[in-house]
RNA sequence: GGAGAGGUGGCAGAGUGGUCGAAUGCGCGCGACUGGAAAUCGCGUUAUCGGGGUUAAAUCUCGAUACGAGGGUUCGAAUCCCUCCCUCUCCGCCA
């Protein structure tokens, strides 16, 4: 959500931001004319409201001197009717404001590059030896299917397309990735860990971005009314919603491991093979809750963050800077990662790091003070993922496939898995 | 799922129709005292919206709103009524 201020003071700054996202400016003098309308709305309530007020007190004191007050009464109930007609019409222009502004982007950095898709990221480092083999390295589905550690079958049978199962070793590297990043995450790189609920209601949704706009990305429990969430950074960015956190205890670093839902719409047809685009996958996530100053520093040290589970893995990768088509609706910048998978000869994302600003914090209403006075703020949100999982345990199938069909196991899991260092036809 | 109790400021906790944005205590901030600290004393300590003011921001100032949320009664609601949400206790069921 971007600042009504914002918009009020500098309109065209917006406005260049909608063009450069190849988007209509119209939203932009909408909320300008309803803006000035509730102004003037508020100052005839206020003003009836402040007069209902002061005469409300007289009938009082005639009351208490036993005089009658009828007339003076009588008054006050007319004004009444007044404000409760302009009160309902501010509420109408509010509620045509709020879902305006609901669906503007956030205005992206300077610093991103323009470019309509994928093809116009750019890359700022690749890191990480890209394996040669003597043999022609197959995708992970393959080497997992012929490991027997990967089902793709039966999991459909029990959901639908897009739902994978692990089985025995699969399954322990699965977890054993988890602990792993976990591990990394909460002993080396300083976040605190949380397990948090996998069902959100809508108010959070709203508040990370992913409504009103993008309901049809999500799987939703109709019943409860609740959403499956498509990533940690919902709970563990809307759990200070509605809070003044203290400026001393700034950034606040949070990782979380959850299952995450997608309903991959409008993605029939890409990825269908393999662990790379399905509806449930595991995932660890990063998140920081930072002072508006720093937020970009931190951006750099999220990533590094990310980074470093692929560093010990051993993983080759490389780090793009996204450009804006391919940015998104809540980030001002975002990095993204990219293993190298050698069966497919392609890179394929494995985690992406976003600044998000104000506008989730906007939205969620998440604010900072200091205890030694200052103005109330409201903190930037970042979040990153620490890795995707099921796609981390396919860069391992990958890079790590020997030319008998066994794959090696990464030295930094073998105490995840109780010591196993190759994983064989089971 | 059944029965009951309750939701007030960062926390605890008063307040049952006007003088209550809200006593008191704790916490927190600033200051005094001290060699320094503790203790003590003094002062301060909600947020949002709108107007004024300012080059702008902060400070300031006037007004409005908010005592779980929404609606109602009333000239006037933290206080009365309705609906919803949440928390707690007991019983039942259950991983």
């Amino acid at each position: 959500m971007l600042d009504i201020k914002l918009i009020r003071k500098d309109p065209e700054k917006v406005k260049d931001s909608l063009r450069r996202r190849k988007a209509d400016v119209s939203p932009v003098d909408d909320i300008l004319a309803l803006d000035e309308k509730r102004r003037e709305l508020i100052q005839k309530s206020d003003e009836l409201k402040n007069q209902r007020n002061v005469e409300s007190k007289k009938i009082g004191e005639l009351k208490k001197k036993g005089e009658d007050a009828e007339d003076l009464a009588k008054k006050v109930r007319e004004m009444g009717e007044e404000i409760k007609n302009l009160d309902e019409e501010l509420k109408k222009v509010d509620v045509d404001i709020f879902n305006i502004l609901a669906v503007i982007p956030n205005i992206p950095s300077e610093k991103v590059p323009d470019g309509d898709d994928d093809s116009a990221n750019i890359e700022v480092r690749q890191e990480g030896e890209i394996p040669q083999f003597d043999f022609e390295p197959l995708p992970h589905w393959d080497v997992g299917e012929n490991l027997g550690i990967i089902d793709f079958t039966r999991a459909v049978k029990i959901a639908t397309s897009r739902f994978t199962m692990m089985k025995g070793a699969g399954s322990l590297m699965e977890r054993a990735l988890i602990s792993f990043m976990l591990d990394v995450q909460t002993q080396e790189n300083g976040y605190t860990e949380f397990f948090a609920p996998f069902l959100a209601n809508g108010n959070t949704l709203f508040g990370t971005g992913q409504l009103p706009r993008f309901e049809e990305d999500l799987f939703k429990c109709e019943k409860a009314g609740l959403y499956m969430i498509p990533t940690a950074e919902v709970p563990l960015t809307y759990m200070h919603a509605d809070e003044i956190l203290d400026a001393e205890d700034l950034p606040i670093n949070y990782t979380g491991f959850t299952a995450c839902f997608r309903s991959e719409a409008g993605a029939a047809g890409r990825d269908t093979r393999g662990l790379t685009r399905v509806h449930q996958f595991s995932k660890v996530e990063l998140v920081k809750l930072t002072h508006p100053d720093n937020s970009y520093d931190e951006l750099e040290n999220m990533v590094r963050d990310a980074e470093s589970i692929l560093k010990k893995l051993k993983i080759p990768y490389r780090v793009l800077v996204i450009c804006l088509g391919d940015l998104g609706f809540t980030p001002v910048f975002k990095y993204d990662l990219e293993y190298w998978a050698p069966g497919q000869k392609r890179w394929v994302e494995v985690s992406s790091c976003s600044n998000c600003s104000d506008f989730q914090a906007r939205r969620a209403n998440i604010r900072f003070k200091s205890r030694k006075g200052g103005k109330t703020d409201f903190v930037h949100t970042l979040n990153g993922s620490g890795l995707a999982v099921g796609r981390t345990l396919a860069a391992i199938l990958e890079n790590y496939q020997n030319a008998d069909g066994t794959v090696t196991v990464p030295e930094v899991l073998r105490p995840y898995m109780h010591g196993m260092e190759v994983i064989k036809k089971q």
